[in-house]
DNA sequence: GCAAAAGTGTTGTAGGTACACCCATGC
DNA sequence: GCATGGGTGTACCTACAACACTTTTGC
């Protein structure tokens, strides 16, 4: 005789953010309920049942944080037994990548408490979440080595140096400007503006770039090699 | 008030068999039950209130098969609300390589008939599951260049040609055997043996191979490029 | 001797890596 | 004039791609 099934399934969303002065960072939001109240987590929560993955983690997504976002991508699904300590539950992890300050967070005026926290200086985090982040930086660091990445994550127009920092911060070492602006131009994802970078501080100002849309995502589709 | 979640949770399993002669195959069982009864199905079933993802699978794999196999990989969770025409099923689904001819298919003595079918000649299959198998050639493939593979599905000696074949086949498409030699070899993954094969009809008989199996692993951990 | 499969080397080319000095601007 | 960040070119070298003839064996 078989036992019925009784496990809940979950979403949860490790949701990058870059910003030129502070890196990368993840968006966390503070629990309010038991199991782990009070200690940071990642959003998300219980899919409902006329809803697929995809659809539960955007909700739950803006529900929890104010932050809407169109394209998450599976990272993958976490199954232990013990992983959450009061039901059986089988989360399934998403990544994705926003401009930070597209989005008012909800936390200065909702009662859950949403935060941005750099991917150096993480909270301790409820549940198995801190494994679950280690895993998606894995992944984006792994994905920009066969995919362009910035689109979601840098103004329409942005100086080279912008690009060149996130490609730094991601993989977390330098990289040579001079190959690395080659490299990029020859793929041509991205073209050169007319504009001047108006200045904040010192130094000469560069030429705006920005994204060719259409190349950009070709190159994400079709895939790159990009060991810079 | 929440509406109390009624999701299930199953897990499928696209095994991958390579055989010299015949090419790639994958093990597909025939339902014996409703819906989709007489089709041709993956392997997997409803995870058990006690066990992970990962148990699961090789449970299911070994009940409907016979096939044991320590290692699957995750590929991806399906969780289209009308996926299973009765209940809300999602299902996280793996995949692995194996030698065909390793196990005794249980299709022969039992009820559920289970059978190698030919990537290129598969029959129709119930549920998403064409859609499922076509993710599953697609991660192979992107597998093959960033990883070595061979090691689960040669036999423990094995001319190169075997090596070669099997690439060719995984990439559809032929590869240059001088090139595939060196680069393979400069790699140190596999090492020439002082045996020869012996023969199995026309033809030169050349030296047998084996898998460094240290190197080997330590490449799949840390990655190589491997676009021959 | 012929069919089948294995073994092997060279050359050209493209791309990657390493590397340092000058320029425009704000203060 | 100095600090800050932007812009740019070359030389070496490695790695990949293309390519064909000879050898060993069975029949």
């Amino acid at each position: 005789m078989e036992q019925v099934q009784d496990i809940k399934v979950a979403v949860d969303a490790v949701v990058f953010g870059y910003k030129v002065k502070d890196g990368i960072s993840i968006l966390l939001i503070k629990r309010k309920i038991d199991p782990f109240k009070g200690s940071w987590a990642l959003p998300g929560g219980l899919v409902k049942n006329e809803e697929t993955l995809e659809k539960a983690i955007e909700r739950e997504l803006k529900e929890e944080t104010g932050v809407s976002i169109n394209y998450l991508e599976q990272l993958y699904s976490f199954s232990e037994v013990e992983r959450d300590p009061r039901n059986r539950v089988i989360s399934v992890a998403y990544y994705g990548l926003i401009k930070p300050d597209a989005f008012q967070l909800k936390a200065s005026t909702d009662a859950v408490d949403a935060q941005w926290f750099n991917i150096k200086d993480l909270p301790p985090l409820a549940f198995d979440h801190q494994h679950i982040v280690e895993l998606a930086i894995k992944r984006l660091r792994g994905k920009i080595t066969y995919e362009p990445i910035g689109f979601e994550l840098l103004d329409k127009k942005f100086p080279f140096s912008d690009l060149e920092k996130l490609y730094a911060v991601v993989l977390d070492r330098p990289i040579d400007r001079r190959n690395f602006k080659k490299k990029v131009l020859k793929y041509g994802f991205i073209k050169e503006t007319d504009e001047k970078q108006n200045l904040s501080g010192a130094g000469r100002p560069g030429f705006l770039y920005q994204f060719n849309e259409e190349k950009y995502f070709d190159l994400k589709r079709k895939g790159i090699n990009f060991e810079v």
